[in-house]
DNA sequence: TCACGATCGTCAAAGGTTTGACTATCTCGC
DNA sequence: GCGAGATAGTCAAACCTTTGACGATCGTGA
């Protein structure tokens, strides 16, 4: 009971041992949701690792301040909260990101004046370009990734990962502010 | 053209409104490798911030140090690289997140006698019931997760995911050392 | 045998993110 | 009006992670 043909397992051979190992230690483990989330998790990862070390990081952005220009490229003029929202942080993230971007010249700050306590942000012309040029290169990766499957793959996959991101569980796990 | 029904989006009805703004503003875009792109790194995000806020976090442990538990608990005793490689992290990661783990109790670091610069980093007894206290918990969030899906539906996404996880866009985003 | 390059773990530095506290401001009910 | 409670943005503290550098060690070919 003490053989271990484990040590020289990549990720992805790691995850059928980790399975198997896991149900005999726990025999209760749900071993098929098990390989969900983990296969779930590494992909996301690797994406996002793709993303940053190809497109954004070459370019000066950190994934978080790309993020931040992303959605106020396509959502228009935003006050700080609702960037927050959108782009999925915190609202003290988006301030920390603001002052870096709003020093290189991509992001306005203006007051609100309906509302003192509110910030407006905007891209700048410089902004817009920086965001637009990066995300055609982001897109470009996303593409190569989708070409991996067909068509009819692709869009039953967006339709399983969108009934799980509008599941009961997801409405449990309510993120940030 | 300056009408903006954005503002009061929530994140999904944003991935909407983002893509059809996309392809107005770059028409190269592709939107279904878009949706894909921002519909799959969502739902990582909202999957990890479930599993640290409400199982890891009220017990001690961060994501990161979970990780290390996770697969020395799965792959035996490692040497601190191979632990890096398999939880998907850098080898100073790993150093770091370990000096907390030993610190607990929960880890042990021993010098390998074949080779003397490696470290094997192994489990303690009080490390084994933290790592399966914690995962038998993670593994009935993975399984409310799983459970807005039918089991072929469940089995479609995992063939989908590692299709794309096993990608030549996956292999040309070589994570870490 | 020895020198060179590769590899191991660690450290320091830099940056990003979250939480919680704080001030300023708004809103709603009295 | 006004006061209590909610909300906006910011700051500080803490933590995690990556990169790059380093000393120590290994192993391979001359």
């Amino acid at each position: 009971m003490t053989d271990r043909p484990a040590e020289d397992l990549d990720y992805l051979s790691f995850v059928d041992y980790a399975i198997g190992k896991a149900k005999a230690e726990l025999p209760d483990t749900d071993p098929v949701a098990m390989r969900l989330g983990l296969t779930l998790h590494r992909l996301a990862g690797a994406l996002v690792y793709d993303w940053e070390s190809t497109v954004h990081r070459p370019r000066g952005l950190s994934w978080g301040g790309f993020r931040v220009l992303f959605v106020l490229w396509l959502a228009g003029p935003l006050e700080s909260r609702h960037a927050a929202r959108l782009a999925g942080m915190s609202r003290a993230a988006v301030s920390a990101l603001v002052k870096t971007l709003e020093r290189d010249g991509l992001v306005t700050r203006t007051q609100v004046p309906e509302d003192r306590r509110a910030v407006r942000l905007a891209l700048t012309d410089a902004g817009r370009t920086a965001v637009t040029d990066a995300y055609q290169a982001h897109n470009t990766r996303e593409r190569a990734w989708a070409a991996s499957l067909s068509p009819s793959e692709q869009t039953v996959l967006i339709g399983l990962l969108e009934k799980l991101t509008t599941s009961p569980a997801a409405a449990a796990a309510q993120r940030l502010s």
